[in-house]
DNA sequence: TACCTATATGCACATATAAGTATATAGGTA
DNA sequence: TACCTATATACTTATATGTGCATATAGGTA
Protein backbone atom coordinates (compact mmCIF):
# COMPACT_ATOMS: atom_id res chain seq x y z
CA UNK A 1 0.00 0.00 0.00
CA UNK A 2 2.75 2.46 0.47
CA UNK A 3 3.57 2.54 -3.28
CA UNK A 4 0.12 4.44 -3.10
CA UNK A 5 0.69 6.38 -0.37
CA UNK A 6 3.98 7.41 -1.81
CA UNK A 7 3.05 8.39 -5.12
CA UNK A 8 -0.28 10.51 -3.31
CA UNK A 9 2.10 12.38 -0.96
CA UNK A 10 4.39 13.26 -4.15
CA UNK A 11 1.70 14.13 -5.88
CA UNK A 12 0.28 16.78 -3.35
CA UNK A 13 2.66 19.37 -3.89
CA UNK A 14 1.55 21.58 -6.61
CA UNK A 15 5.62 21.63 -7.56
CA UNK A 16 5.67 18.14 -7.42
CA UNK A 17 2.35 17.76 -9.47
CA UNK A 18 3.35 20.28 -12.27
CA UNK A 19 6.85 18.91 -12.81
CA UNK A 20 5.05 15.57 -13.65
CA UNK A 21 2.80 16.63 -15.96
CA UNK A 22 5.39 18.64 -17.87
CA UNK A 23 7.65 15.61 -17.68
CA UNK A 24 4.59 13.52 -18.98
CA UNK A 25 4.63 15.71 -22.01
CA UNK A 26 8.01 15.81 -23.15
CA UNK A 27 11.85 15.34 -21.28
CA UNK A 28 13.11 18.39 -19.64
CA UNK A 29 15.73 19.76 -17.66
CA UNK A 30 16.37 21.74 -14.37
CA UNK A 31 16.84 25.04 -15.75
CA UNK A 32 13.57 25.00 -18.27
CA UNK A 33 11.33 23.75 -15.07
CA UNK A 34 12.72 26.61 -12.79
CA UNK A 35 11.92 28.57 -15.83
CA UNK A 36 8.33 27.52 -16.45
CA UNK A 37 7.19 26.86 -12.95
CA UNK A 38 8.80 30.32 -11.65
CA UNK A 39 10.22 28.61 -8.49
CA UNK A 40 14.03 28.91 -7.26
CA UNK A 41 16.51 26.23 -8.99
CA UNK A 42 16.83 24.23 -5.69
CA UNK A 43 13.37 23.81 -5.34
CA UNK A 44 12.74 22.45 -8.69
CA UNK A 45 16.38 20.26 -8.00
CA UNK A 46 14.67 18.61 -4.34
CA UNK A 47 11.41 18.13 -5.90
CA UNK A 48 12.71 16.30 -9.27
CA UNK A 49 15.23 14.49 -6.45
CA UNK A 50 12.23 13.11 -4.66
CA UNK A 51 10.63 12.03 -7.52
CA UNK A 52 13.71 10.22 -8.99
CA UNK A 53 13.95 8.70 -5.32
CA UNK A 54 10.52 6.78 -6.17
CA UNK A 55 11.27 5.98 -9.26
CA UNK A 56 9.45 8.03 -10.99
CA UNK A 57 11.48 10.08 -13.17
CA UNK A 58 15.33 9.14 -14.24
CA UNK A 59 17.64 11.15 -15.80
CA UNK A 60 20.31 11.72 -18.24
CA UNK A 61 23.34 14.39 -19.22
CA UNK A 62 22.84 15.53 -22.27
CA UNK A 63 25.55 17.96 -23.35
CA UNK A 64 25.38 20.32 -20.00
CA UNK A 65 21.98 19.56 -18.73
CA UNK A 66 20.54 16.93 -17.07
CA UNK A 67 17.43 16.19 -18.89
CA UNK A 68 14.80 14.00 -16.86
CA UNK A 69 12.39 11.74 -17.76
CA UNK A 70 8.97 10.19 -17.06
CA UNK A 71 9.35 6.85 -15.93
CA UNK A 72 6.75 5.27 -17.85
CA UNK A 73 7.30 1.84 -16.22
CA UNK A 74 5.47 3.22 -12.87
CA UNK A 75 2.31 1.73 -13.48
CA UNK A 76 0.30 3.47 -10.47
CA UNK A 77 2.02 6.79 -11.54
CA UNK A 78 1.54 6.50 -15.57
CA UNK A 79 -1.96 5.59 -14.85
CA UNK A 80 -3.12 8.41 -12.21
CA UNK A 81 -1.18 11.34 -14.90
CA UNK A 82 -3.04 9.71 -17.71
CA UNK A 83 -6.21 10.35 -15.71
CA UNK A 84 -5.10 14.42 -14.74
CA UNK A 85 -4.33 14.95 -18.70
CA UNK A 86 -7.39 13.22 -19.81
CA UNK A 87 -9.01 15.86 -17.61
CA UNK A 88 -6.49 18.27 -18.73
CA UNK A 89 -8.90 20.94 -19.92
CA UNK A 90 -10.59 21.34 -16.44
CA UNK A 91 -6.90 22.33 -15.45
CA UNK A 92 -5.88 26.23 -17.01
CA UNK A 93 -2.33 26.07 -15.26
CA UNK A 94 -1.32 22.80 -16.49
CA UNK A 95 -2.49 24.40 -19.52
CA UNK A 96 -0.80 27.39 -18.97
CA UNK A 97 2.51 24.97 -18.26
CA UNK A 98 2.51 23.34 -21.52
CA UNK A 99 2.49 26.61 -23.54
CA UNK A 100 5.43 27.89 -21.67
CA UNK A 101 7.43 24.86 -22.92
CA UNK A 102 7.09 26.45 -26.31
CA UNK A 103 8.81 29.41 -25.06
CA UNK A 104 12.02 27.57 -24.49
CA UNK A 105 11.97 24.83 -27.15
CA UNK A 106 12.00 25.08 -30.97
CA UNK A 107 12.39 22.19 -32.14
CA UNK A 108 15.48 20.42 -30.38
CA UNK A 109 17.37 23.48 -29.66
CA UNK A 110 17.17 24.32 -25.83
CA UNK A 111 16.37 27.93 -25.44
CA UNK A 112 16.60 27.83 -21.22
CA UNK A 113 20.00 28.44 -20.31
CA UNK A 114 22.35 31.54 -20.63
CA UNK A 115 24.87 29.34 -23.09
CA UNK A 116 21.85 29.07 -25.52
CA UNK A 117 20.85 32.32 -24.91
CA UNK A 118 24.13 33.72 -25.67
CA UNK A 119 24.23 32.06 -29.22
CA UNK A 120 21.06 33.43 -30.20
CA UNK A 121 21.89 37.30 -29.36
CA UNK B 1 -5.73 22.21 -9.93
CA UNK B 2 -6.59 22.26 -6.07
CA UNK B 3 -8.84 19.55 -6.96
CA UNK B 4 -6.32 17.06 -7.47
CA UNK B 5 -4.05 18.38 -4.92
CA UNK B 6 -6.54 18.19 -1.96
CA UNK B 7 -7.51 14.81 -3.46
CA UNK B 8 -3.60 13.66 -3.67
CA UNK B 9 -3.22 14.74 0.22
CA UNK B 10 -6.34 13.12 1.38
CA UNK B 11 -5.05 10.22 0.37
CA UNK B 12 -1.48 10.11 1.00
CA UNK B 13 -2.37 9.64 4.99
CA UNK B 14 -2.84 5.87 5.42
CA UNK B 15 -5.96 6.21 7.58
CA UNK B 16 -7.84 8.02 4.84
CA UNK B 17 -6.58 6.06 2.28
CA UNK B 18 -7.53 2.70 4.03
CA UNK B 19 -11.04 4.56 4.82
CA UNK B 20 -11.42 5.48 1.56
CA UNK B 21 -11.26 2.20 0.25
CA UNK B 22 -13.57 0.55 2.88
CA UNK B 23 -16.41 2.86 2.01
CA UNK B 24 -15.64 2.49 -1.50
CA UNK B 25 -16.94 -1.34 -1.33
CA UNK B 26 -19.73 -0.21 1.47
CA UNK B 27 -21.02 2.46 3.95
CA UNK B 28 -19.31 1.90 7.44
CA UNK B 29 -19.74 3.72 10.59
CA UNK B 30 -17.10 5.58 12.51
CA UNK B 31 -17.10 2.64 15.46
CA UNK B 32 -16.80 -0.16 12.52
CA UNK B 33 -13.79 1.67 11.10
CA UNK B 34 -11.99 2.32 14.28
CA UNK B 35 -12.35 -1.33 15.22
CA UNK B 36 -11.07 -2.14 11.80
CA UNK B 37 -7.73 0.48 11.41
CA UNK B 38 -7.01 -0.11 15.07
CA UNK B 39 -6.74 3.96 15.81
CA UNK B 40 -8.58 6.22 18.11
CA UNK B 41 -12.00 7.38 17.55
CA UNK B 42 -11.00 10.59 17.28
CA UNK B 43 -8.42 9.67 14.88
CA UNK B 44 -11.39 7.89 12.87
CA UNK B 45 -13.43 11.16 13.05
CA UNK B 46 -11.27 13.25 12.24
CA UNK B 47 -10.32 11.55 8.82
CA UNK B 48 -13.33 11.47 8.08
CA UNK B 49 -14.29 15.40 8.88
CA UNK B 50 -11.31 15.97 6.39
CA UNK B 51 -12.64 13.66 3.47
CA UNK B 52 -16.53 15.23 4.24
CA UNK B 53 -14.76 18.75 4.37
CA UNK B 54 -13.93 17.83 0.22
CA UNK B 55 -17.47 16.51 -0.54
CA UNK B 56 -16.28 13.25 -1.10
CA UNK B 57 -17.91 11.48 1.13
CA UNK B 58 -21.09 11.95 3.21
CA UNK B 59 -22.98 10.88 6.13
CA UNK B 60 -26.00 10.29 7.20
CA UNK B 61 -27.59 9.28 10.57
CA UNK B 62 -29.04 5.80 11.24
CA UNK B 63 -30.40 4.80 14.30
CA UNK B 64 -27.97 6.34 16.63
CA UNK B 65 -24.83 5.66 14.36
CA UNK B 66 -23.05 8.04 11.51
CA UNK B 67 -22.57 6.17 8.77
CA UNK B 68 -20.66 7.25 6.26
CA UNK B 69 -20.79 6.52 2.44
CA UNK B 70 -18.50 7.18 -0.44
CA UNK B 71 -19.27 10.01 -2.85
CA UNK B 72 -19.37 8.71 -6.16
CA UNK B 73 -20.16 11.73 -7.90
CA UNK B 74 -16.09 13.03 -7.48
CA UNK B 75 -15.24 12.02 -10.30
CA UNK B 76 -11.34 12.07 -9.76
CA UNK B 77 -11.72 10.35 -6.38
CA UNK B 78 -13.55 7.81 -7.74
CA UNK B 79 -11.43 7.18 -10.63
CA UNK B 80 -8.45 6.82 -8.08
CA UNK B 81 -10.21 4.38 -6.25
CA UNK B 82 -11.09 2.74 -8.99
CA UNK B 83 -7.82 2.73 -9.95
CA UNK B 84 -6.43 1.31 -6.49
CA UNK B 85 -9.25 -1.34 -6.88
CA UNK B 86 -8.02 -2.43 -9.93
CA UNK B 87 -4.65 -3.50 -8.45
CA UNK B 88 -6.37 -4.51 -4.90
CA UNK B 89 -4.65 -7.08 -4.77
CA UNK B 90 -1.20 -5.85 -4.96
CA UNK B 91 -1.96 -4.45 -1.61
CA UNK B 92 -2.59 -7.16 1.43
CA UNK B 93 -3.55 -4.78 3.75
CA UNK B 94 -6.32 -3.53 1.96
CA UNK B 95 -7.58 -6.99 1.46
CA UNK B 96 -7.32 -7.41 5.52
CA UNK B 97 -9.35 -4.36 5.69
CA UNK B 98 -11.96 -5.94 3.30
CA UNK B 99 -12.09 -9.08 5.43
CA UNK B 100 -12.54 -7.48 8.53
CA UNK B 101 -15.53 -5.90 7.82
CA UNK B 102 -17.10 -9.37 8.09
CA UNK B 103 -16.47 -9.45 11.55
CA UNK B 104 -18.77 -6.90 12.21
CA UNK B 105 -21.43 -7.57 9.62
CA UNK B 106 -23.53 -10.60 9.22
CA UNK B 107 -26.49 -9.36 6.74
CA UNK B 108 -27.71 -6.23 7.65
CA UNK B 109 -26.85 -6.72 11.56
CA UNK B 110 -24.22 -4.44 12.86
CA UNK B 111 -21.78 -5.89 15.40
CA UNK B 112 -19.72 -3.20 16.42
CA UNK B 113 -21.08 -1.36 18.54
CA UNK B 114 -21.59 -1.94 22.70
CA UNK B 115 -25.39 -2.12 22.15
CA UNK B 116 -25.37 -4.44 19.56
CA UNK B 117 -22.60 -6.64 21.34
CA UNK B 118 -25.22 -6.76 24.41
CA UNK B 119 -28.03 -8.01 22.16
CA UNK B 120 -25.33 -11.02 21.55
CA UNK B 121 -25.05 -12.41 24.83
C1' DT C 1 -31.72 13.53 36.84
C1' DA C 2 -27.97 10.39 36.18
C1' DC C 3 -25.86 7.45 33.09
C1' DC C 4 -24.62 5.18 28.76
C1' DT C 5 -23.40 5.17 23.85
C1' DA C 6 -21.76 7.33 19.51
C1' DT C 7 -19.44 10.91 17.65
C1' DA C 8 -17.16 15.45 17.23
C1' DT C 9 -13.93 18.86 18.64
C1' DG C 10 -10.31 21.61 21.33
C1' DC C 11 -5.73 21.40 22.88
C1' DA C 12 -0.87 20.28 23.13
C1' DC C 13 2.90 18.03 21.24
C1' DA C 14 5.87 15.91 18.07
C1' DT C 15 7.06 15.39 13.48
C1' DA C 16 7.31 16.32 8.68
C1' DT C 17 8.14 19.19 5.05
C1' DA C 18 8.61 23.05 1.70
C1' DA C 19 11.28 27.20 0.63
C1' DG C 20 15.10 30.17 0.26
C1' DT C 21 20.01 31.36 0.88
C1' DA C 22 24.37 29.96 0.65
C1' DT C 23 27.54 26.66 -0.70
C1' DA C 24 29.44 22.48 -2.95
C1' DT C 25 30.39 19.82 -7.08
C1' DA C 26 31.50 19.02 -11.72
C1' DG C 27 32.45 19.95 -16.39
C1' DG C 28 33.83 23.22 -19.76
C1' DT C 29 36.68 27.12 -21.45
C1' DA C 30 39.81 31.14 -21.57
C1' DT D 1 44.61 28.51 -12.74
C1' DA D 2 40.48 31.35 -12.72
C1' DC D 3 35.94 31.68 -14.14
C1' DC D 4 31.41 30.37 -15.90
C1' DT D 5 27.35 27.33 -16.20
C1' DA D 6 24.24 23.64 -14.52
C1' DT D 7 22.82 21.22 -10.82
C1' DA D 8 22.77 19.25 -6.11
C1' DT D 9 22.87 19.65 -1.24
C1' DA D 10 23.27 21.57 3.62
C1' DC D 11 21.26 24.55 6.77
C1' DT D 12 17.72 27.25 8.75
C1' DT D 13 13.18 28.70 9.38
C1' DA D 14 8.31 28.72 9.06
C1' DT D 15 4.42 26.12 8.63
C1' DA D 16 1.44 22.18 8.28
C1' DT D 17 -0.32 18.11 10.04
C1' DG D 18 -1.26 13.67 12.46
C1' DT D 19 -2.13 11.79 17.06
C1' DG D 20 -3.90 11.07 21.59
C1' DC D 21 -6.16 12.75 25.64
C1' DA D 22 -9.69 15.14 27.51
C1' DT D 23 -13.95 17.08 26.86
C1' DA D 24 -18.28 18.51 24.56
C1' DT D 25 -22.59 17.30 22.37
C1' DA D 26 -26.59 14.69 21.49
C1' DG D 27 -29.81 11.07 21.83
C1' DG D 28 -31.54 7.26 24.45
C1' DT D 29 -32.85 4.92 28.79
C1' DA D 30 -33.33 3.69 33.75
Amino acid sequence: MDTFLQVFKILSDENRLRISMLLYERPLCVGELREILGVSQPTVSKALAKLKDLDLVYSDKIEQFNLYYINKDKTYYREILDRINHHIKDHPCLIRDREKIADFHDGSRRFCCKVKEKELS
